[in-house]
DNA sequence: GCGACAG
DNA sequence: ATCTTGTCGC
């Protein structure tokens, strides 16, 4: 999905002389928390009739002809959810990797290292290719995904680490499922920060009453969630056995070799 | 109604 | 995530 292209074909339909919210456009992108990406965009181009608001302005474009892509992509991931599988089937652990993606402007860089439980690197990957979707909250998957899914096909670890959320997202289908759905392999999503849920304690994380996550580790948390085919409980488990540092170790790896990929431009 | 929001 | 220098600490 290019979004570039879709907010592109929305301003093309803006009449001369006219101007449009960014809220404006992002509504008809099918989502107004696209805003600030829609700004980023207008500045990046200089289009001047791309404004914040509506004061000051009587001739404000509102008939978009759209499809709203954006709130398609919402309906994907709904669906998307009733496939995932909340339950172990991951068979015993035995190799683990870590997947990642660097950027240079619309450039990604992805990463993928595999490890045995001895702590060896077994293989890794390397892939380039432009991107066209921004990063905006909730659909982290249609930017990073095709990225991923380039390293994962016909890999067949025990079980995949990526940065981000499983089940723990608005609509219970964050990047995680996405590729554990996709590929048909146990996944589990590893968050920096938290997207959603609260904490409660002992380190579970709900939504709505649910448990969805787990809150692994004291001082700086990192924010564990299934993807898919595993509990709660061992994507927790499974999180702190690889953990040496705070980032489990396959997943830093793999970042670590995203990001020296793109300081290099190896690709 | 306003704010919050993985990378 | 990315843009960026030196700096504090294990």
């Amino acid at each position: 999905m290019d979004l570039y292209h879709a907010l592109q074909s929305l301003v093309d339909q803006i009449p001369s002389g006219r101007v449009v919210t960014c809220a404006g456009l992002a509504r008809a992108l099918g989502d107004p928390r696209a805003a600030p990406v829609v700004r980023r965009w207008a500045d990046a181009h200089g289009l001047e009739q791309v404004v914040d608001d509506t004061v000051g302005h009587v001739d404000v474009f509102t008939s978009f002809n759209t499809d709203f892509p954006l709130e398609e992509l919402r309906r994907e991931q709904r669906a998307l959810r009733r496939r995932v599988v909340l339950k172990d089937d991951c068979g015993p652990v035995e190799t683990v990797a870590g997947v990642d993606v660097a950027y240079a402007g619309d450039l990604a860089y992805g990463a993928y290292v595999e490890m045995n439980a001895e702590g060896e690197t077994l293989r890794f990957d390397r892939v380039s290719m432009a991107v066209r979707f921004p990063y905006i909250p909730t659909y982290l998957a249609y930017r990073e995904g095709p990225v991923l899914e380039r390293l994962l096909r016909g890999r067949r670890p025990s079980l995949v680490m990526v940065d981000g959320n499983g089940v723990l997202h608005p609509r219970g289908c964050g990047l995680a499922c996405h590729l554990g759905v996709t590929h048909d392999l146990p996944v589990i999503g590893v968050a920096k920060s938290l997207l959603c849920g609260e904490v409660r304690d002992g380190g579970g994380i709900y939504m709505e009453g649910e448990l969805v996550g787990m809150a692994v580790g004291e001082d700086r948390p990192v924010y564990v969630s299934p993807g898919h085919r595993v509990t709660v409980d061992t994507a927790a488990e499974v999180t702190r056995s690889w953990q040496r540092h705070r980032i489990p170790e396959p997943l830093r790896r793999a970042h670590i070799l995203a990001t020296r990929t793109k300081n290099e431009n190896a690709l």
